[in-house]
DNA sequence: CGGAGGCGCTTTACACTGTCAAGATGTGCG
DNA sequence: CGCACATCTTGACAGTGTAAAGCGCCTCCG
């Protein structure tokens, strides 16, 4: 698993080859199939523990923060980006779902812990069971859409500009840009 | 390029195979290298194509919406998300960066076209040339992160409930959603 | 103490992929 | 006719994911 973070952060989620894997943990071409069945369990833990350790930083962002609402809503958002920039193809890989396994219930659990992290923060405690298109969501859909939108369109380098690092941009956005957040 | 989309509406993103392609147009394995040298240069062109009929799709939104800005940025928002809902493949495969060729001037003119008029609608008309990171397009990234990130949650089943059409609950959504977008 | 079982891995094989170099086939034009 | 050109095919090669079988070694248990 480390080999596979080391080898999607270095040439991207496309890079990716379970073989190459196989080589830089210096094993055979098919000993990770035995741990992982297939190519595509072992992407669908590596992006597991991407969405436990994005549950964690926003976690802990959360207890960090004072207990104004706003506040703290604004340290979840730039914990969730740092967390994106900081693990650039394992967050990406965590939207491939195409590569991965979504019958994992692990993994689903995974998402939804990371998920209501921020929820409960956005619409205060009141967490209860809900279905995922239930209409009281809307604040936290509309929180999790515009910092997730900003965080990929960041990586893409949507706001890189001609010389200089391509993420500083996003940092100096991210405030400006919830200020159009309304919740 | 029309087998190409057949492809990737069908089985998705990853389930595209240049040969494949060729299988479905009835021509040998190699010869739509001739014309888009590889497969990165066809899927390039599919891409740019999809980002001319968003474009497009827009453009007609706009027109079609009365004279308030409010009302102009709702139809736009509606129209972006019926594109993405409706090009499934093809929308994913337009941020799929690693797999495009980002040094193609007419593709990036396509991205650029798309986002404008956007951007258009969102600060009025004073469409002056800026650099991507300017902070005067917050509002506009706001807009473009938000209607952009609901449209990948919608199309990853992220609002999904258990029987039913998998998109419906995205279209009833997306007011709510976009209530808590102040621009 | 000795055998059984299983865990972790390797070997071998197969079908499939993208790409390259070279050759074939037709079509239009002087 | 003859030549050039666009389009496509053929053949080959390295690399990929996956399946089946086998091999060594450790642990547990009688």
């Amino acid at each position: 698993m480390d080999a596979t973070v080391a080898l999607i952060e270095e040439r991207g989620v496309e890079g990716f080859s379970l073989r190459e894997v196989a080589r830089r943990a210096g094993v055979s071409p098919t000993a990770p199939a035995y741990h992982f069945r297939d190519a595509r369990g072992l992407l669908t833990a590596v992006a597991t523990e991407g969405f436990l350790a994005l549950g964690d930083g926003l976690a802990a962002a959360e207890a960090n923060a004072g207990d104004d609402r706003r506040a703290k809503l604004l340290a979840l958002a730039h914990a969730y980006l740092e967390f994106a920039l900081a693990n650039r193809g394992r967050y990406m890989l965590m939207w491939r779902k195409g590569l991965l396994d979504m019958a994992d219930a692990e993994h689903v659990a995974a998402g939804q812990r990371a998920f209501s992290m921020l929820d409960r923060s956005v619409r205060g405690n009141a967490a209860k069971r809900v279905r995922p298109d239930d209409p009281a969501l809307a604040p936290s859909l509309a929180c999790w859409s515009m910092v997730h939108g900003f965080a990929l369109l960041a990586l893409d380098g949507a706001f890189e500009s001609q010389g200089g690092d391509p993420v500083a941009p996003a940092r100096t956005l991210l405030p400006l840009v919830l200020e159009h957040l309304r919740v």
